[in-house]
RNA sequence: GGGGCAGUGGCGCAGCGGGAGCGCGCUUCCUUGGCAUGGAAGAGGUCAGGGGUUCGAUUCCCCUCUGCUCCA
């Protein structure tokens, strides 16, 4: 590229280059001596908003401090945050688009505003980055007076803050903090430029690149759309790593800065692709280069492919890779050193990605296996109907075929159509979406909503203090009901018969999460007595008893006594305690792969999702079982402390996903066998879960296998109810329970020689048959006739019998054959090809034959079989047959 | 969570309402000094499991299990 293009260049003052290391220091350093505290990315997994598929935005970690529900490490705070956009993947490839990304951000705590950001974001960029001011532009809210005047006292030129309808950052969800924003552009020329009078930030050209975005939190919005000022506003800002490093790197995108160039070119090593030679090549290389990024932090983030949620974003990415790998002529598997690259380029500052490292490896290279033989099946496919297209002199391929192809065996779409491009055929592209359209809507219309959550969110009990849990120590308390909601809506008072659901000051009753049920039992009011059949969590740190008032009144205010279901809570006790156990075990026996991928803990089982090649052989289970057992008879204290996070973590702990980043966390550790992030509740010793037992194993999806396990009094069960059924198998083989085994053997191999033997005397059987038939052998016009009855007991032996008289006779020869099998009537009748003509084959003499016993058939015009009836007319139908064949015969003369 | 596809000898597959087939592999024999190859004969299957429709189901329908896949 040019020289001018280069802002540091051009300007004459600076010609050293930037890393990005540089630009990341330069950031942090900026606001370190400015009082604001560094805090680590987050995961790009969210710990703590379900809702959100993938940490999009460096805030996200931070919006709980910004609602005032938890107590932020500082009011100041800066990071630079792994963030994943899954929304553009499908255009990743040109200039534009990434899915991974890095996101230096400074955020405000209620603390500083406006009035400080906008001055430091000007010092930042034209001191600290040294881009030359008259190369920066800003837009601003068009209400937003105070962020314009503040731009022009910086010094930025009027004709230079554009004014913008869209710089207004919403709330989250339906409600939440908003506010408007500002952000800043990079000029890169006019060259870039789409040369119009009009173009300015915001226009869809190259000229203008947006790099900072500075949000004022300012307001709260309820869920009716009103705004009402924060007391305190927030900063919350996102400069993007990869963008602002390609301007000070002057490049013509993200990818040619040191961030992804290593990476491009270990993609331009494997393939022997050279970048900038061919803009198709470019654009494989750089989905190499995005998608590469991509699928190493999400693994790294203990997300893995599957077909669901996260993983299928991990799966869609590491295909795509390969797809476009496959493009640039990469036959070998490749996705493996892709890894090896980012890991080698991003190490240094991601410590996580050289420890897990080989883990990464592993994972992507199994699912580009998966994924080369999918593409080999399809390619088989596509070949046949091409094929076949050929063969027919059409010259185009059904786009149903093409769907068929994307929706049933994963093959992806524009390889199809590349592929038929090739052969010169092309595929209607609206019968694909036609096809597409109406798959989704056959989706639609099978899926149906989950009422419970729904009727959760519509309650309003914003105002309620979040409910304090006293579970782990207590299963039962005396406290103030604080709401009540009834259909939907609040009440002050449930009547008896009425559903609804209650928020209490303190609660011992445990809301379902990580994977354990909610609790149930009662709530005991002065007047009443409410059941509460489920307990669950909502956003705001409330927990909701959700039950029926089975008994009395109920008011809010009302002291109430709140009783957990204690038996049914010590079985679920039991079952969480027992999960960790299994973890532990299965990491064990089955290697360090098999981490949690989800879990249920019930009160009657335990069941448990992990990542896993294929099924695990009985044995391998066999010896899981026999690790946690050990653990449990050792009676091995579990001890469950609070600690910091990050001393959490560096003891050892397993943190699982989905787990409370807060500023402590809660650490289940038992003896020196398991020790695990868990905000659960447990045993207190493990030699309280009895026994443990594995009792399923199965496949949920690729990759992704399910055990479930049962200890304690289930367990126990389970084992009487075993060994009822072996002793009534027992009792009925008439044998020991020992020996069940030889004498099931036995029994197989006896049945297997019976079988055998019975087929020996039914074929010898049949000879003999054929004499007594062969007795009723008439020659009619030339032609061998045979009807008779045959006395055999099954439609086999019929047949086999009907063999063995046309053995006999040869050619020329018509038989009809009748039985009676178990209580039925059956006719088998054959026809000798030399004989079929048009009103006389199988077919026909073995329907006429039926019908005189109320039966019918079918068959080839050689052989027929019919069967049905009354069994009182085999003779008459017999007797009919003779007569039809020699009209038949007669009539032809 | 909702859709689609598949499950047939050890392996890879065909068949798709009327007697379970093909290729490779396996056993035995022949050809050869031996091997590769070639030739011949043969063993091996509750057509995933359970219901239903039908005179009759591997085949059609429903359910379950297993694997693959698309969508949210």
């Amino acid at each position: 590229m040019s020289q001018p293009e280069n802002p540091a260049m051009s300007q004459g003052s600076d010609e050293r280059s930037w890393t990005s290391e540089e630009v990341v220091e330069t950031f942090l350093d900026f606001f370190r001596s400015r009082g604001h505290r560094e805090v680590l990315s987050s995961s790009l997994v969210p710990d703590n908003d379900p809702t959100v598929l993938l940490t999009t935005a460096g805030v996200q970690q931070f919006i709980p401090y910004m609602l005032g529900r938890q107590e932020p490490p500082g009011r100041r705070l800066c990071s630079i945050q792994k963030c994943f956009r899954s929304t553009d993947i499908d255009q990743v490839g040109d200039r534009l688009h990434d899915t991974f990304f890095e996101m230096l951000g400074n955020f405000s705590i209620g603390d500083y505003f406006k009035e400080r950001m906008i001055p430091w974001a000007w010092e930042l960029v034209t001191t600290g980055f040294r881009i030359p001011p008259e190369r920066v532009w800003v837009t601003v809210y068009p209400s937003d007076e105070d962020a314009e005047r503040l731009w022009r006292t910086v010094g930025v030129p009027g004709d230079r803050v554009i004014p913008d309808e869209e710089n207004f950052w919403g709330p989250p969800g339906r409600s939440g903090p908003c506010g408007p924003d500002t952000e800043l552009y990079f000029d890169r020329g006019v060259a870039f430029g789409c040369g119009t009078p009009s173009c300015r930030p915001g226009c869809d050209c190259d000229r203008f690149l947006e790099f900072w975005n500075l949000v004022f939190m300012q307001d709260v919005q309820d869920t009716d759309g009103t705004r009402t000022p924060l007391e305190k506003p927030n900063i919350d800002t996102g400069l993007g790593l990869e963008r602002i490093t390609s301007v000070l790197q002057a490049t013509p995108s993200i990818y040619e800065t040191d961030l992804f160039l290593p990476i491009l070119r270990r993609a331009e090593q494997l393939s022997g692709a050279r970048y900038g030679a061919d803009e198709h090549t470019d654009y494989a290389l750089r989905v190499l280069a995005d998608h590469g990024r991509a699928m190493t932090f999400l693994v790294a983030d203990g997300v893995l492919p599957s077909n669901e949620g996260r993983g299928y974003v991990l799966r869609r990415v590491i295909r795509r890779a390969v797809r476009h790998g496959h493009r640039l002529g990469l036959e070998q598997p490749f996705v493996v050193d892709l890894a090896e690259a980012v890991i080698e380029r991003m190490g240094h500052r991601h410590s996580t990605l050289r420890a897990v490292g080989a883990h990464i490896q592993e994972i992507v290279a199994v699912e580009e296996r998966r994924f080369r033989s999918t593409l080999q099946t399809g390619l088989t496919m596509l070949d046949r109907w091409i094929e076949e297209a050929r063969a027919a002199g059409a010259t185009e391929l059904p786009g149903e075929h093409v769907f068929r192809l994307y929706d049933t065996y994963g093959f992806p779409r524009e390889l199809s159509e590349e592929i038929i491009a090739e052969e010169g055929l092309t595929v209607p592209a609206e019968e694909f979406e036609r096809a597409m359209a109406a798959q989704r809507e056959r989706s639609r219309a099978g899926a149906r909503f989950g009422v419970k959550r729904e009727e959760r969110a519509a309650m309003d009990i914003g105002n309620c203090p979040p409910t304090t849990f006293i579970g782990y120590a207590r299963l039962d308390t005396r406290t103030p009901i604080l709401a009540a909601n009834h259909e939907k809506s609040d009440v002050v008072s449930l009547h008896e018969g009425q559903s609804g659901t209650i928020v209490l000051a303190e609660t011992p009753f445990y809301g379902e999460s990580g994977g354990q049920v909610g609790d149930t039992g009662e709530i005991i009011t002065p007047h009443g007595r409410f059941r509460v059949e489920d307990t669950q969590h909502d956003e705001s740190g409330h927990i909701l008893h959700l039950g029926r008032l089975i008994e009395g009144e109920l008011a809010v205010g009302d002291t109430v006594e709140a009783i957990v279901d204690a038996a049914r809570r010590h079985d679920i006790m039991r079952h969480h305690s027992v999960t960790h156990l299994l973890h532990r075990s299965l990491r064990e026996i089955l290697g360090p792969g098999a981490v949690q991928a989800g879990s249920l803990v019930a009160p009657q089982v335990a069941r448990f999702d992990f990542p896993h090649g294929g099924p695990v052989p009985s044995d391998r289970l066999e010896e899981v079982e026999d690790v946690m057992n050990r653990q449990i008879l050792a009676d091995l204290p579990v001890l469950v402390e609070e600690l910091p996070y990050d001393e959490a973590t560096t003891q050892g702990a397993v943190a699982f996903f989905g787990e409370k980043y807060g500023s402590r966390v809660r650490v289940v550790t038992m003896g020196t066998f398991s020790k695990e992030l868990c905000g659960g509740t447990h045993v207190s010793r493990t030699g309280e879960l009895g026994a443990a037992y594995v009792i399923s194993e199965a496949g949920i999806g690729s990759g992704m296998r399910r055990v479930e396990i049962v200890a304690g009094g289930t367990a126990h069960e389970l084992t009487r109810a075993r060994g009822r059924q072996l002793r009534s198998i027992a009792e009925r083989l008439a044998a020991p329970v020992d020996h069940l085994d030889e004498r099931v053997v036995g029994l197989l191999n006896e049945l297997r020689d019976a079988r055998r033997e019975n087929a020996r005397l039914q074929a010898a059987l049949a000879e003999v048959g054929a004499e007594t038939a062969l007795q009723h052998l008439r020659v009619v016009n030339g032609v061998k006739l045979v009807t008779a009855r045959g006395d055999v007991q099954s439609t086999d032996a019929l047949l086999r019998l009907k063999d063995a008289v046309q053995r006999q006779t040869g050619s020329g020869t018509i038989i009809v054959l009748g039985a009676i099998v178990d209580g039925r009537v059956h006719f088998v009748a054959s026809v000798t090809d030399d004989l079929i003509r048009p009103g006389l084959d199988a077919v026909v003499l073995v329907r006429q034959v039926a019908a005189v016993a109320g039966g019918s058939g079918g068959g080839n015009p050689q052989l027929a079989r019919a069967g049905g009836g009354d069994p009182q007319k085999l003779d008459a139908a017999i007797a009919h047959a003779e007569s039809m064949v020699r009209d038949a015969l007669g009539a032809k003369g």
